[in-house]
RNA sequence: CGCGGGGUGGAGCAGCCCGGUAGCUCGUCAGGCUCAUAACCUGAAGGUCGCAGGUUCAAAUCCUGCCCCCGCACCCA
């Protein structure tokens, strides 16, 4: 038996994310953590909501709460949403705990005493009416290169030329509009990630076996060479900057920034959970106290990337403590809308909240799945959702699962029928399913979703052909022992089905599970097809599930289409 | 010449690293079956693999140049 540690990337608190969200890093993640479990291996999954920053203080204020009870709100929603598409995180943290203050100050404290943090005196814009200062994107004025009017502060959206905020011309605040701007000294802490530059390239050297995408990105940052990034920001909201549990002289103001503490989350959520169940957070994170064995697997989508690849690395080697690093690290590219982005601000495109309910979970997940924006941007059309629902969830492993079950209710009083011998189509389905699953565990095993749900189509569509072939409605007309030997089989092809659908489809695979009396989850199956299609004892119960899934129907699609947009 | 990803039958993808009859799902057409959610099974039509050169007995696959689409560029998370 194998841990596993899998985190996927951090959703942040600011509202109800949508579907590329979802598709890119949330549900992989889950997949693999629910097939890694039914492997009989050891899993921790870790997830998070990442509070801290200014979007989440000025969306309180939009929303008339303080930060804290808008967060703690929103974490709520959160959760609660991702329970709801099944993902089956064993933390669900928040970046503002405790112990995530704890660690964050712990790391600057060693990257202190290693050399690797300075204080630097930044000018940065401070509004004067909204009391705070402003990040470069939420001041706007004039571009001074183009003359846009709406240009922010980082970058002109007319002319893409990258800008200063202090360059605009008659510049004012995105947050109040209010002119009244001036240019104030400030003193933040910097990581030096110039000094750790060649570590973090032997690093990365030694992943041969991420993703071409993600190794990309991360050489393309060390190629470009590493910055010093500012860690703290003038803020109220995030975590309170400490020297040694101390206040820290001028900081007193201060938080850490955003980016340095949510990563760390990753392990504060750990000890969240440690600290609520009693489990070993250590054993987990550090090599020195028995996480030596972790494989750790990370999921994010592609503008995550850096910060997983590099920033975090960053930090992690620099303390010069013996914590564990991503071994395997999945990138995902994004999930547009009909080839526009998904826009929260425009409210263009489903979002996760209405994906529920407008669907079923187990039809986004098999449809994100089957369609992930795994090597490439991929666009979300009603005609593809359509299609994977109706045609491979209802048509080809809804109806074999119901068409078996009835047949045997109809037949052989629902139980599971004994008498007969296989004969060669039973052999012939035994090697096929052998290999059908052979290659099914070797794609999820290898974290290639799209694969993984081409693969168990493939072994759902080998039921439906063995039906047609082997026609147990004409042998039980003639040969009972015969039929009998069929509906078995197939009975336990269904057993079968709800093992290896789980890691994608669970609700779906827990009611066939309780159909043909299985244990759920169960575990997942041998490689060898003649042991698995023969294991269920005759005489069992079985019940028909009401249907498995609805299809989904002209109308259905024309009343969303009317509601999210989209072509019908 | 910023970096990266992509351009394969009507749609969505695999194959490209390790050259050798172009594969899968949907759609279309024809046939079969009738247990089942008008579902299932079988077969067929449809592609000069973005364009132009090159290497080779042989290129979707290797090399060179060009065109088009999409993301990213330390802002935000």
């Amino acid at each position: 038996m194998a841990r596993v540690l899998i985190t996927s990337a951090l959703p942040y608190i600011n509202g109800v994310k949508h579907l590329g969200t979802l598709a890119g890093s949330m549900l992989p993640a889950d997949i693999h953590a629910r097939f890694q479990r039914a492997r009989g291996h050891e899993v921790l999954y870790i997830c998070a909501t990442d509070e801290h920053g200014t979007p989440a203080e000025l969306a309180a204020a939009e929303a008339h709460q303080d930060v804290f009870t808008y967060c703690e709100e929103q974490h709520r929603s959160q959760h609660d949403i991702g329970r709801g598409f099944g993902l089956s995180w064993d933390w669900f943290g928040r970046s503002s705990s405790p112990q995530n203050a704890r660690l964050t100050q712990h790391f600057a404290d060693v990257l202190e005493d290693n050399g690797l943090i300075e204080e630097r005196l930044d000018r940065l814009v401070y509004s004067i009416d909204d009391k705070r200062f402003l990040p470069d994107r939420y001041i706007e004025g004039i571009c001074p290169v183009c003359g846009y009017e709406k240009a922010r502060g980082d970058q002109c959206d007319n002319c893409n030329s990258l800008l200063d905020p202090v360059d605009l011309i008659d510049p004012y605040s995105a947050v109040s509009g209010s002119r009244n701007l001036e240019v104030r000294e400030t003193r933040h802490l910097y990581l030096l990630q110039t000094k750790l530059d060649g570590r973090i390239r032997a690093w990365v050297d030694g992943k041969a076996d991420w993703s071409a995408l993600a190794r990309s990105i991360a050489y393309k940052h060390l190629d470009e060479g590493l910055i010093d990034r500012g860690i703290t920001r003038d803020l109220s909201w995030g975590v309170p900057v400490l020297r040694r549990g101390q206040p820290r002289p001028g900081f007193e103001t201060k938080v850490f920034y955003v980016w340095f503490d949510a990563p760390i989350e990753y392990i504060a959520a750990t000890r969240e959970w440690a600290d609520a169940t009693g489990g070993d957070w250590e054993g987990w994170w550090r090599t020195d106290k028995g996480a030596g064995d972790v494989r750790y697997v990370q999921f994010m989508g592609k503008d995550n990337v850096a910060f997983h690849a590099v920033n975090f690395p960053a930090t992690l080697l620099g303390s010069g403590e013996p914590w564990t690093s991503v071994n395997i690290l999945k990138a995902f590219n994004h999930l547009n809308w009909y080839g526009e982005k998904f826009s929260t601000s425009r409210r263009r495109g489903v979002f996760l909240d209405a994906a529920l309910e407008i669907l079923p979970p187990d039809c986004w997940r098999w449809y994100l799945t089957a369609n992930a924006p795994e090597h490439a941007d991929s666009a979300f059309t009603w005609d593809q959702l359509v299609s994977s629902v109706n045609r491979d969830l209802a048509d080809v492993l809804g109806n074999f699962v119901n068409r078996v079950l009835k047949f045997c209710e109809a037949r052989f009083d629902g139980a599971i029928p004994a008498g007969g011998e296989p004969g060669p189509l039973e052999a012939a389905l035994y090697a096929e399913v052998s290999t059908r699953l052979a290659d099914l565990t070797a794609q999820f095993e290898a974290i290639e979703v799209r694969k993984s749900a081409q693969a168990l189509r493939a072994l759902w569509a080998v039921g439906n052909e063995y039906l047609q072939n082997a026609a147990p409605w004409t042998a039980i007309k003639t040969d009972p022992a015969r039929a009998a030997t069929i509906v078995r089989t197939a009975i336990n092809l269904a057993a079968l089905y709800a093992a290896v659908s789980a890691p994608i489809i669970p609700f779906a695979a827990e009611k066939i599970a309780l159909a043909v009396g299985e244990a759920y989850p169960s575990p997942w199956p041998s490689p060898d097809g003649r042991a698995e299609l023969t294991r269920l004892e005759a005489g069992r119960g079985v019940t028909v599930p009401d249907v498995l899934f609805r299809k989904i129907e002209a109308a259905d699609v024309a009343a969303w289409a009317e509601r999210f947009g989209g072509a019908p």
